[in-house]
DNA sequence: AGCTATTCATAAAA
DNA sequence: TTTTTATGAATAGCT
């Protein structure tokens, strides 16, 4: 029935590194929401730019995200007031009337801290505050989420822990192949270095004493 | 030199678009630019329209063709106004009418959608999404945090399950008590019953088969 | 308004 | 964020 369905006699391996077409729908995905905003924003734009420019048409175009930034275009540059002057004359329609709409900014107010006290409460179980007003039902549920989540933060510190290890075992690396070159341009040249420190004062015995030690961390990692 | 340059090549190798090569400067052709027009108009509204859905963003789009025709997208149907409003006040401008108090509201309400905004970050930890965002030395205070909490819930469960055996157990004492009750009245009064049930149809044995499971039941929890 | 050959936009991943 | 790359979308030139 559907015909995306790959059929198990194909051994396809990668079918597609992830380009596909997206249903029209909230990205629920805070990330994936972000880079998809930045970059269809500017496509946009761009559209936006195009369309002006190829048909001599007067564009005005305002984005906030959800956020709340802003991003503008408009034809003609900086007369983004010039158009929508036009625009509300175009309609006959009049910006909304402060004494007229102030109880609906209210009412949107009211219903923002409502939001926001939700959310606070929202987060409290999972702080362990105030579990006596979670129905005894989702208690099961909300232990499994927190664990997941210890699951989730410990696989993240284990991950961390890798990358620091990697990094030392690398810089380790470096730092013994380096030491082995040293050792080895040292001992090449012991003779001609012994011969010039007979010239100073150094007492000739230190410089036996440091190649040794060397020797010594040289055949250590090896 | 530029290979792109019309001159009198006829090697088309011009950036275009569909079938044909296509510069971004005006459509001198009046039907090809109203064909364009028409078609890219179509295409922008369709990719603003989508922007707002996907991102959750609030897209205002005004489009005045050559020939004076409006065309205008809200992503919140009919509400271009309050959109041209919230996007004057955040830019600063503001209508002659418009009062101080107004912009402290839209003040206020940039920062109620602000601090939505942020708890909602904020949950995400919880819920163990996003951890690559975290400091790695707050893990570990995350991860205490969440353990704490699961230890709280399954406080509270403990707490549930304890009242319920509670519950069972005072309900069992009163089942017990009643069925005493019950079974020492019964034969107190049994020659009383089994006289009046010989009167009607029933069969005397099934009246004492029932005394004698209840007397059962009597003697079990004692 | 439809139809394709083409180019463009962009989702996923780096 | 920006780049890369493989796909799906948009669309220029024709009918």
């Amino acid at each position: 029935m559907n015909p995306e369905e790959e059929g198990g006699s194909n051994k396809r391996k990668k079918r597609v590194m992830g380009r596909g077409k997206i249903e029209i729908k909230k990205i629920e995905n805070q990330t994936a929401r972000q880079v998809t905003f930045s970059k269809r924003r500017n496509g946009l734009i761009k559209k936006t730019r195009e369309l002006a420019i190829l048909c001599d048409a007067h564009i005005g175009l305002i984005v906030f995200s959800a956020t709340g930034k802003l991003s503008e275009f408009c034809s003609e540059n900086n007369k983004m007031p010039q158009l929508i002057d036009r625009y509300l004359q175009t309609n006959g329609l009049r910006l909304p009337d402060h004494q007229d709409d102030q109880a609906q900014l209210y009412h949107e107010m009211e219903a923002l801290r409502r939001e926001i006290c939700n959310l606070e409460l929202h987060l409290r179980p999972y702080q362990g505050h105030d579990l006596a007003s979670i129905p005894p039902h989702e208690l099961d549920g909300l232990e499994r989420q927190l664990e997941h989540s210890v699951l989730k933060v410990r696989e993240r510190k284990n991950e961390l822990m890798q990358q620091q290890l990697e990094n030392l075992s690398r810089k380790k690396r470096m730092l013994e192949e380096d030491n082995d070159n040293m050792c080895r341009w040292l001992h090449e040249h012991r003779a001609a270095i012994e011969f010039q420190q007979a010239g100073i004062e150094t007492k000739p015995g230190e410089y036996v004493q440091f190649l040794e030690q060397l020797q010594y961390y040289n055949n250590d990692h090896q």
